[in-house]
DNA sequence: GTCTTTACTTTGATTTTGCTAAATTATCAT
DNA sequence: ATGATAATTTAGCAAAATCAAAGTAAAGAC
């Protein structure tokens, strides 16, 4: 069995990897993501590449293989399902449940899992609007468009929020923001980096960044 | 924050402590319940007493302080009320619990506890009868009977199986002898260390050790 | 093209938890 | 008492995960 950090290591690659499209991962942002120095990310990832489960080239950086591809699926659905679940059963809120999950995603059993799963009517997003993979390990590879993309005065539903850290989320939902929300971006000024929205009756303006990370869809 | 692995000693110890109803635990015993080498357990009770929670005295045993007692409630409240919380919710079986518990236990928030709690009814027995602490860490000494010592010929409710093995308690199940079924006593012989008993309307049989380890009430 | 800054790797140490095998102590039977 | 047996402790070692600090390579600045 891997152990919770390896399993948050091949997570993290994952994201990353798929965050920037980008294969090889940089020593840095592994171990900015994991909170470890640098020094740490390399032993670590060299033990990785040991056991099969990452590739690495030294002052490249770090690519998962096929078993490494898999494991980051498994930890993945874990971690989602059980946002789902601590959501929908527990009453927990939508921006609260990221560190519940990252602890609980390493101890939940298979036979617990698939239970969560079944209670919940096999969803396909967790409550931030990520995919969830399959039991098989296929996640579907969503076409969202961000407000940085999105057409203008255009009635659309919020679908994602692809970031975890809790201040941004409760801003989120605090705006009306929360995915399923209705929204309409009434202006887009690239010299500015700024975004005008309409939420909820309220007019709110997002700059480049923050806008980059919320998700629509039609 | 104690271990996982710290976390289980001290319940450990609180556990057969109690159960024998001695104060000093033999290291043997220690060692045996967490299924590890007598030295490990020497080195590790050695741990606990330096970081102030058990009190060791070479050759003889090791005792909780204040602080591990508090500890063990804690862990003890924790392992049960979720195995409260998988039968209750989640459709387990209470024979198959305790092991996903056993890794639950040490990741759960207080936060997520209480929620289980509350939507629970803050129950005070687990699945097994077991007695759940409350969150301040009192426990209901309670006065069961043990089929040893029960009257005969009396209709009696099982109120407690005083054991986790998954072998003897699927034993229990199938026998008909879950917490909250009734049974008659029937028959008590001390020379072949047997009980007679009658339970679900079928006649059983049972040891000595077998049947002190379960608790009924009237 | 050299120089400086930044990113990354290496080395050596530490903590926690475990093992094996040898040494020690206590207990029990004779 | 004495020797055998059982329980416990010690000593020495190892794996996993981490850090601090020093060394090295690559990239960008001038
Ligand atoms: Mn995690
Ligand atoms: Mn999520
Ligand atoms: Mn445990
Ligand atoms: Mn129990």
């Amino acid at each position: 069995m891997p152990s919770a950090t390896v399993e948050d290591y091949i997570k993290q690659i994952y994201l990353i990897s798929d965050q920037i499209g980008i294969k090889e991962v940089a020593m840095g942002r592994v171990a900015d993501a994991l909170g470890v120095v640098p020094g740490t990310a390399t032993t670590m990832v060299k033990a990785l590449a040991a056991a099969g489960l990452a590739n690495y080239a030294p002052r490249v950086g770090v690519s998962l293989t096929g078993q490494g591809h898999v494991l980051a699926l498994h930890v993945l659905r874990r971690h989602r399902l059980i946002e789902q679940f601590l959501v929908e059963q527990l009453g927990y809120d939508w921006s609260e449940v990221h560190e519940e999950a990252e602890q609980l995603e390493h101890v939940i059993s298979e036979r617990l899992l698939e239970r969560i799963d079944k209670i919940l009517g096999h969803p396909t997003v967790d409550p931030h609007g990520d995919p969830i993979p399959s039991a098989s390990g296929e996640m579907s590879e969503s076409q969202l468009e961000s407000f940085l993309q999105c057409p203008l005065n255009k009635t659309l539903r919020i679908a994602r929020i692809a970031d975890q850290n809790p201040d941004f989320l409760s801003y989120i939902a605090r705006s009306g923001l929360n995915p399923g929300a209705s929204v309409t971006i009434t202006l887009r000024d690239s010299r500015a980096e700024s975004v005008q929205l309409l939420a909820r009756g309220q007019q709110l303006s997002m700059g480049w960044g923050a806008a980059a990370k919320v998700l629509v869809e039609r």
